[in-house]
DNA sequence: CCCTTTTCCGTACGTTGTACCAGAATACTA
DNA sequence: TAGTATTCTGGTACAACGTACGGAAAAGGG
């Protein structure tokens, strides 16, 4: 058993590389040279790992999915889903790349079909039929990389951005806006009060919807 | 006054070559040398109406936030939420790379501000603070995004990954998701509903949320 | 010891973004 | 009218990318 050369490395490897280096200089910097280079193999050696640069992603996607180990559903769905949701914002936050990786790219491997299954069990006691549990754990997912998306664009540009914006308000224009912006705008808004919202809402509001 | 050779082309012309592009082949498609063959011009020309190619998308995104002319607010703010993001379905219905391409690109020109503006605008009766509106704006486009990427993911793939989907399912892990599964799924949840729920509820939420 | 199988990876090709610059086209100045 | 300053055009070139191809290397089975 085993014949043929044996492996130098592993699919694991690989895609722990990738992570790493997405993680540091973004989703760009994963390059097949630069990930091979990263674990000391030539480039081609990774495609006896990965069948090309769009699956790998994919399996970056999948493995980042397996990290959380979410704790036991308690039956307080409220609760459960916070739980899930603070998760996922914590998955986006150690790698920022995750929200544009999502994008069109779904449900790839078996880490994110056990996110759903635990989100899906989390919605059991709202009662609510099995297509519309999965809609809604779409929008959640949507919103935390919405949130976790705004959260760091906040963090990191906010140069030009902000000038861009200053002297558009400034020319009179968009006056609602620059009320806001002369408003102060605050400190930005708590992301356990918004999930709250969020959660309550849209499960309060699919439980009354008619039909 | 004018001095100099005058431009062969306009920013709006490579613009739209490029938005056209998208339309058709998808974001990758833009490169520089395809639009300036849209164009008919040399590919480097394109430098002299674009610094470079991020550039060229913020002004994409841009461009097609302002195609939609929304209507007048009419002071009942579901309704005028509810037209906006309808308008803003329809925009990422018609230009399909446009959920990919918002994610990490903020608001970028005056036609992405004008949005916001009639947003805030939108939501004046409701008698939220600023930040909250703003926020609140924010989430509503994610949704729609979201939204809208599951469902041109639904039609379009569907192919693998339903394989992927009920192998692993068979596999005996994932019974909840057997189970939806096997409930058939029923149509994807009407987007008027799920807009509905989202208004309502997000904005129900962040009324009666404390402080 | 050779044969089959499997992995490794150097080389090479087509495509990308864009730096550089010579040439062309215009208006202003003398 | 001739020259000069200014601006736009696009060919050439380069580094970096994904990856097809194929020979070298490393293992087990005969």
């Amino acid at each position: 058993m085993a014949r043929g050369r044996p492996p130098a490395y592993t699919r694991e490897q690989v895609v722990d590389a990738s992570i790493r280096l997405a993680d540091a200089d973004g989703l760009d910097a994963v390059t097949m040279r630069r990930v091979a280079a990263e674990i000391g193999a030539g480039a081609m050696s990774l495609y006896t790992y990965v069948p090309d640069r769009e699956h790998l992603i994919d399996l970056m996607v999948d493995a980042v999915a397996g990290e959380p180990d979410l704790p036991a559903l308690t039956g307080d769905w409220r609760a459960d889903l916070f739980a899930l949701v603070s998760a996922q914002r914590d998955l986006m936050h150690r790698h920022p790349w995750l929200p544009g990786a999502l994008t069109g790219r779904g449900m790839a491997g078996r880490n994110m079909l056990g996110l759903l299954e635990h989100g899906l069990g989390a919605m059991e006691p709202t009662g609510l039929p099995g297509a519309t549990r999965m809609a809604l754990l779409g929008m959640f997912t949507g919103f935390v990389a919405s949130y976790v998306t705004s959260e760091l664009a906040g963090a990191s540009t906010g140069e030009d951005q902000a000038a861009q914006i200053g002297s558009a308000v400034a020319g009179g224009d968009f006056p609602r806006l620059a009320a806001v912006v002369a408003e102060g705008g605050g400190p930005v808004l708590n992301f356990a009060r918004v999930a709250d919202w969020v959660i309550n809402g849209l499960v309060r509001q699919a439980g009354d919807s008619p039909r």
